[in-house]
RNA sequence: GGCCCUAUCGUCUAAUGGUUAGGACACCAGGUUUUCAACCUGAUAACCGGGGUUCGACUCCCCGUAGGGCCGCCA
C-alpha cells in the first residue's frame, strides 16, 4: 500500500532557469507544472535566475526568459506588482543569484570552518585524465579525496601563493533515499558520488550549493524539476543534511523528446518559447499543450485552459516516462484557439504579420502594442503599399476571417491572403485550367464570366448574390452540370492560386470593379 | 564504462487484477465543396520478451531487452 500522501497546503515552489539560453520549451513546461501545481493549492511560484556563471549568462538571455513566461501568463509570485497582480513593472524583477553571493559566502565560509568542505588544488587536467581512467576501467568516476587530508595550515599556505584551488564538500559516503512523488522511492549509493565541488572561491558558489542555499532560504517546500536533475538530488540532500536544513519534497518530470527520442535539443528544430510566439502560436495554445506533455486529468476532453489546469493538476497523473514533443497535435490545438478567436481579436492577432509581410502599412498610429511580433504599432486605417490604396480594418478582418479556419498558425496568413493587396497576381495560365480545359474554353469561361458579372448591379455586390448567379450559371454551362468549368477559372483568377477561399467571398471583398479587372487579367495571360 | 530512470496504437495518453484494451493527433477511405481548409462518418493501428504470483494479469514481483538521463572548476 502506498502511504497516504501528505495534504499539499500553500507549498512554495520555484523555477530556477540559467540565463545561458533562450526560454526552452521544457524550461517553459517545467514552469508551467510549478505555476499550477501553486495555483492549485494555493502556494507561491518563484522564480530564480540562477546566474552564478558570469562567462555563460547573459543579459539578453534572462530578458527573453522573462518575456516569454510573461507572454504564456505564468506570472510568478514575488517580484510582480502587489498592488496588481495582472501588472508587471520593470522594478519587480525576479530573484538572481548574482545578487546574492553574500548569502552563499556565508555558508561555505561556515562549512570551510566546520571542515565539511575544504579546499582542493588538484590541476584541471590531472582531475579529467583521472576521470577518463576511471571509465576505462569501469569505475564510477569521482574525486580521489586527494586534497581532502590537506591540513589547514597547508592549504592556507597554497592560497596565500596564490594558487587556483576550487572548494569540494566531504560527501558522506552514505545511502540516500528519498520519496518522488512522481517516480516513487529512488536509491543512491552515496559513496560513488565523491567529494564534490561546491564553489569556485566563497564567492562564487557552484550550481549543486546555491540552489540548495537559495530552496532553504526562499522556503521552497516542492522542488519540481526536469528528470535530468535526478542525479543532482542525492548530492543536494547530502548538502542539506550537512548544513542543517529540511528537505523539500521531490518531483521530478519526465523529459520532453524530439523525433529520434533523445532529449529535446535545437537539432530537433525549434525549442525556443519565443520563437514559437514569432510563429504565431497562441500562448493559450502553447499552454494547453505543455500541460499534455507528460500530463493527462483523466477525461476524454483534449482542450483545457489555463484555470481549468489549475483546478485538475495534480502530481499523480503526470506520467513517468518521457513524452515526444509532436508539433502536429501542437499545430491541431493552435489551429483550435484560431477557430475560436472573434474576428476583431483575430485581427490585431494577425495585422503585425500582414505588416512585417510588407502586405499593409499602418497610417494612422495610436501607439498601442499588439500581441504577436514585438513592437509593430496598428493603425486605424492601412495603406497597400503596391496598390497605393487604403484599406480599412473592416475589410482587413473580413479578409483574415475567411482563412480563420485555414490557419495552423499566424505566420502562415501572408502568403495565403497576399493576392488582396497585389495589383496584378503571378501565376501560370495553365493554372486557370480545370481538368481538360484548354486555352480557348478557359477564354471562354471568362467571357461568360465578365458578361454575368457586368449585369450584377453594384448594390447587388454581396457574397450571396454572387454565389446564386454564379453557381446557377455554372451548373448550366459546365459539362454533366460540372461547375468547376466556370468557378475554377474564377477562383484562380481573382487569388492567383490552386487553393483559396471561395471566390464569391473573394470577389465580395474585391469589389466588381477589381473582380473584372482580375479577370480582364487572366485572359491577359492565355495569350 | 558506472549509476539512475522508463516501457500500451506512428505520436500524446486512458486502464490501478476480470474491458470487444478507450480517447485525441497524424494517416487512410467516404460525405460535403469549383479548390483548399473546416465539419461529419468510417477504417487501420498498441499491452517489449521470458519467467513467476494468482482462479484470472496491460496492471504485482523477478530476469532479460530496448530507449533515455547523468557522470564539469555548466545549470
Amino acid at each position: 500500500m502506498e502511504a497516504v500522501a501528505k495534504k499539499i497546503e500553500n507549498p512554495r515552489v520555484r523555477i530556477a532557469p540559467s540565463p545561458t539560453g533562450l526560454l526552452h520549451i521544457g524550461t517553459a513546461r517545467t514552469a508551467l507544472f510549478n505555476y499550477l501545481f501553486a495555483k492549485k493549492y494555493n502556494g507561491s511560484f518563484i522564480l530564480r535566475i540562477e546566474d552564478t556563471d558570469e562567462e555563460r549568462s547573459q543579459k539578453e538571455y534572462e530578458e527573453d526568459i522573462l518575456e516569454g513566461l510573461k507572454w504564456l501568463k505564468i506570472f510568478w509570485d514575488e517580484g510582480i506588482n502587489p498592488d496588481d497582480p495582472k501588472e508587471y513593472i520593470g522594478n519587480f524583477g525576479p530573484y538572481r543569484q548574482s545578487e546574492r553571493i553574500d548569502i552563499y559566502e556565508s555558508y561555505i565560509r561556515k562549512m570551510l570552518e566546520e571542515g565539511t568542505a575544504y579546499y582542493c588544488f588538484c590541476s584541471k587536467d590531472d582531475l579529467e585524465a583521472q576521470r577518463q581512467y576511471q571509465m576505462s576501467i569501469g569505475q564510477a568516476p569521482k574525486y580521489s579525496g586527494k586534497c581532502s587530508n590537506l591540513s589547514k595550515e597547508t592549504a592556507e599556505q597554497y592560497l596565500k601563493e596564490g594558487r587556483p584551488a576550487v572548494i569540494r564538500f566531504r560527501t558522506p559516503a552514505q545511502n540516500v533515499v528519498f520519496q518522488d512523488l512522481i517516480k516513487g522511492k529512488i536509491e543512491f549509493n552515496g559513496a560513488l558520488l565523491g567529494d564534490i565541488t561546491i564553489a569556485k572561491d566563497p564567492k562564487i558558489p557552484l550550481y549543486n550549493l546555491a540552489a540548495v542555499i537559495d530552496d532553504y532560504e526562499m522556503k521552497i517546500s516542492y522542488v519540481i524539476r526536469g528528470e535530468d536533475h535526478l542525479p543532482n538530488t542525492p548530492k543536494q540532500i547530502l548538502l542539506q543534511e550537512a548544513l542543517g536544513l529540511p528537505q523539500p519534497d521531490y518531483a521530478h518530470l519526465p523529459l520532453i523528446l524530439g523525433s529520434d527520442k533523445s532529449k529535446l535539443s535545437k537539432r530537433h528544430g525549434s525549442v525556443s518559447v519565443n520563437e514559437y510566439r514569432e510563429k504565431g502560436y497562441l500562448p493559450e495554445a502553447m499552454i494547453n499543450f505543455m500541460a499534455f506533455l507528460g500530463w493527462n486529468p483523466d477525461t476524454d476532453r483534449e482542450i483545457y485552459v489555463i484555470n481549468h489546469l489549475m483546478e485538475e493538476f495534480s502530481l499523480e497523473h503526470c506520467q513517468k516516462s518521457s513524452a515526444i514533443f509532436n508539433i502536429q497535435k501542437l499545430d491541431w490545438i493552435n489551429g483550435f484557439y484560431i477557430r475560436n478567436k472573434s474576428p476583431k481579436k483575430l485581427m490585431e492577432l494577425c495585422v503585425p504579420y500582414l505588416i512585417s509581410a510588407n502586405l499593409i502599412q499602418p497610417i494612422f498610429e495610436t501607439g498601442g502594442h499588439l500581441a504577436g511580433i514585438g513592437g509593430v504599432e496598428i493603425g486605424e486605417i492601412y495603406l497597400m503599399p503596391e496598390t497605393k490604396e487604403k484599406i480599412d480594418p473592416i475589410a482587413l478582418e473580413n479578409i483574415i476571417a475567411l482563412y480563420q479556419e485555414r490557419l495552423k498558425y499566424l505566420s502562415e496568413l501572408p502568403e495565403l491572403v497576399d493576392f488582396f493587396f497585389k495589383k496584378e497576381l503571378d501565376y501560370p495560365p495553365d493554372l486557370l485550367s480545370w481538368k481538360e480545359m484548354t486555352k480557348p474554353d478557359i477564354k471562354g469561361a471568362i467571357e461568360a464570366l465578365e458578361g454575368v458579372i457586368e449585369a450584377i448591379k453594384p448594390n447587388d455586390w454581396a457574397r450571396s448574390n454572387l454565389e446564386e448567379i454564379l453557381v446557377k450559371k455554372a451548373a448550366e454551362t459546365g459539362p454533366e452540370g460540372d461547375k468547376g468549368y466556370l468557378l475554377w477559372p474564377f477562383r484562380v483568377a481573382l487569388s492567383g492560386k490552386k487553393s483559396s477561399a471561395p471566390p464569391f467571398a473573394i470577389a465580395e471583398i474585391l469589389g466588381k470593379e477589381k473582380t473584372l479587372l482580375r479577370l480582364k487579367q487572366a485572359k491577359g495571360k492565355l495569350q
